[in-house]
DNA sequence: AAATCTTTCCGCCTCTAGACGGAGAAAAAG
DNA sequence: CTTTTTCTCCGTCTAGAGGCGGAAAGATTT
């Protein structure tokens, strides 16, 4: 008997999985909850072998729900089942170390076999999260040096606010010419030309927000 | 009696839907679609009261759908529920006539309340949704010059992609001073200072893809 | 027929942006 | 205790960006 708890802020999204799984003889639904607080309670209690987990809620605590079930129970398997794919929520669940990685648009039997699955140790990844995972890896061995410092992606936030190097500068409490010396790092950290480039770099990557 | 529809292209949520609306007894399901096509046939063929309806499908039809069903059926109504509530879904959906608009973090009672509610010619709108109504009413008073030509339009879009003039006399094939022209025109009117700020407004306001 | 809008282009001018090279201090890593 | 990284700042220089004013041709509106 697979032990299967399910999280998922949309009651409706909630109810309609467990409709169709409690119909399996081999799975027992051991409880629901509806944010990633209740969740990591319910793992803790309940201790169910596999949990179904909708990445993107409300209070944004899936991600975050994830590693700590994983802090305390390593062998629970979690499934993300979510509506995205796109590199902002694969790669941070897939470093926490979420076990199956679902979209929605997964058919009930689909969900129910991947269920099976993880409890059988097999891991289900959507050909499309799968590609992103295989251009990323592509990426890895081109671009070694990507990472802003800190006060680089300070002013990169900046420069996605469209701000000058002036009102960079008196924000940042730091010289124009300082600021000059961060834009040109990252310019070619980021490998693009100019300032608008970085703008619609940090825009389109979520950065800003 | 209520005649009811559900159109979702993620089959869980459909079901889920279904489950809970098919136990009220004065609501009858009378067919549901997973896609936007699909939902447009279904509405002809079953002619019903009330739509449920996910904007953001695969094929991304929903916006069209709801139009050619109205353009066909006026009397229909039709209730959108989805994930999001930003400007680039909620305004087209309510110039297509959407009759109401949830969200899908609604509880199942809120739904069935919203679909007879619906047929007694009662709209729902979400808080959050009805907030930027508001907001977009405001500053149609207050902007009154905001529209850009078709040319102008076509250099923001290059501008978002962080071209530079050159490049864009390239792309289009004009001079560079009438590129300088354009950009010119459109920081006036978008009331922004530079082609940075240019390129982040296109890229936050749905402008790109 | 006259007025307006759109698109195209010109010259002139100023200023920001960004490249290049150099350098000092503090903190972290070795 | 060195070495590396990070953050800070300086001067110089070139090219792109953008404001201002003007203008001509075509389309659309009035």
């Amino acid at each position: 008997m697979i032990r299967l708890a399910v999280v998922d802020d949309h009651e409706v999204v909630r109810k309609g999985i467990i409709s169709y799984l409690q119909t399996e003889p081999d799975i027992e639904i051991v409880g629901e909850a509806s944010c990633g607080k209740d969740a990591v309670i319910l793992v803790a209690d309940k201790k169910p072998d596999v949990v179904l987990m909708d990445l993107l809620m409300e209070d944004g605590t899936g991600i975050d729900a994830t590693k700590a079930i994983l802090s305390f129970n390593p062998n629970c398997k979690i499934i993300i089942i979510t509506s995205f794919y796109d590199d902002e929520q694969v790669f941070p669940a897939i470093e926490a170390g979420v076990f199956s990685y679902m979209l929605k648009t997964a058919t009930a039997d689909e969900i129910v076999q991947a269920v099976k699955k993880a409890a059988r140790g097999e891991s289900v990844i959507e050909p499309k999260v799968a590609n992103r995972m295989m251009s990323r890896l592509r990426v890895k061995e081109k671009k070694p040096h990507h990472e802003l410092t800190e006060r680089e992606m300070e002013v990169l936030i900046c420069i996605g606010d469209g701000k000058t190097n002036q009102e960079i500068s008196n924000e940042l409490y730091i010289g124009v010419k300082t600021v000059k010396t961060h834009v040109s790092n990252i310019l070619s950290k980021l490998q693009v030309a100019d300032r608008t480039q970085a703008a619609v770099y940090a825009n389109r990557n979520g950065l800003m927000k």
